[in-house]
DNA sequence: GTGACCACCTGGCCGC
DNA sequence: TGCGGCCAGGTGGTCA
């Protein structure tokens, strides 16, 4: 599913190729990912508008147009795929933007879990979805003494507090398993038990495994496949996601599969006791 | 305020 | 082969 990595992997290949670009008409064939606002609304702000620029916060992309902002959030499988107007229409693109030159960027979303807000330009960060969402990694404001604050009083498992995007933005489930692998944390350890050092080293691997994956492209595996032709590697370089019954790159004990809050969580019983 | 649970969705997989 | 059931999971909403 596209986490952080990848939504930056394709706001960076979107930003090169439709920056600019004026959307003469809009189709929309499932009005359910549209937010907070009608159809008519939402294809009378667009028209007409030219593509400023893409930005991301977390796993939002956030399309900059003259005057209003398209916050989209791709969720399990949403893509982005950019066509010739003349192509036939994929029975999973619901929404459809037509530009001025012909060509076509289409929402392409197997489990329609996606979504679409739009946003007046100085109200992106102060209305939500943006509004509520808490640091990235890369943030200078995330530090031991912000984590700290967040998590000291938390009674649940830290996986489910790394998940948590109004607490740590832009981590999904395949990159907390693998930030919490080399913090060398049990998923299930509850998160008021953290010290000092488990924050910094969160920290500091958050930071380290996001910058790889993006470098790689993000992450390609079951249900996040390529998007505008753009397939990430960083699957190659997991540790313990997926890797159950396959041995530990550290000790080789073998990694488990067990369930947090209900998500699938890889962990080495080992390394992290 | 906190934590647990459910709904949203569809394709793939598995067992019968 | 066909069918039913389960699983995958980010987020918002509801409830205790």
């Amino acid at each position: 599913m596209p986490e952080l990595p990848e939504v930056e992997t394709v706001r960076s290949t979107l930003y090169n190729l439709i920056l600019n670009r004026k959307i003469e008409s809009i189709d929309v064939y499932y009005i359910k990912i549209i937010k907070d606002i009608n159809v008519t609304e939402f294809i009378k702000r667009l028209v007409g508008k030219s593509i400023k620029d893409i930005k991301r916060y977390g796993k939002y992309l956030i399309f900059i147009l003259d005057d209003v902002a398209l916050i989209s959030h791709l969720r399990m499988e949403g893509k982005y795929f950019i066509k010739e107007q003349s192509e036939v229409i994929n029975k999973h693109e619901h929404i459809i933007f037509n530009f001025t030159d012909g060509s076509s960027l289409r929402y392409h979303d197997v489990r329609k879990f996606g979504t679409m807000d739009l946003r007046d330009l100085d109200k992106i960060y102060t209305t939500n979805p943006l509004l509520k969402l808490g640091l990235e990694p890369f943030d200078k404001l995330m530090t031991v003494k912000y984590l700290k604050s967040k998590l000291q009083k938390k009674e649940v498992a830290i996986k489910t507090c790394l998940l948590d995007q109004t607490i740590f933005t832009g981590l999904g489930n395949i990159y907390v398993d693998e930030v919490l692998f080399l913090s060398r944390l049990n998923p299930q350890l509850k998160a008021s038990k953290l010290k000092d050092k488990d924050y910094q080293n969160i920290i500091k691997n958050a930071i380290e495994v996001l910058n790889k994956a993006i470098a790689l492209g993000g992450t390609t595996i079951r249900s996040y496949t390529s998007s505008l032709g753009v397939t990430g590697l960083f699957q190659n370089e997991l540790n313990v996601h997926t890797k159950k019954g396959e041995p530990c790159v550290i000790c080789n004990t073998l990694i488990e599969k067990t369930r947090v809050n209900g998500r699938g969580t890889y962990y080495c019983p080992n390394c992290q006791k």
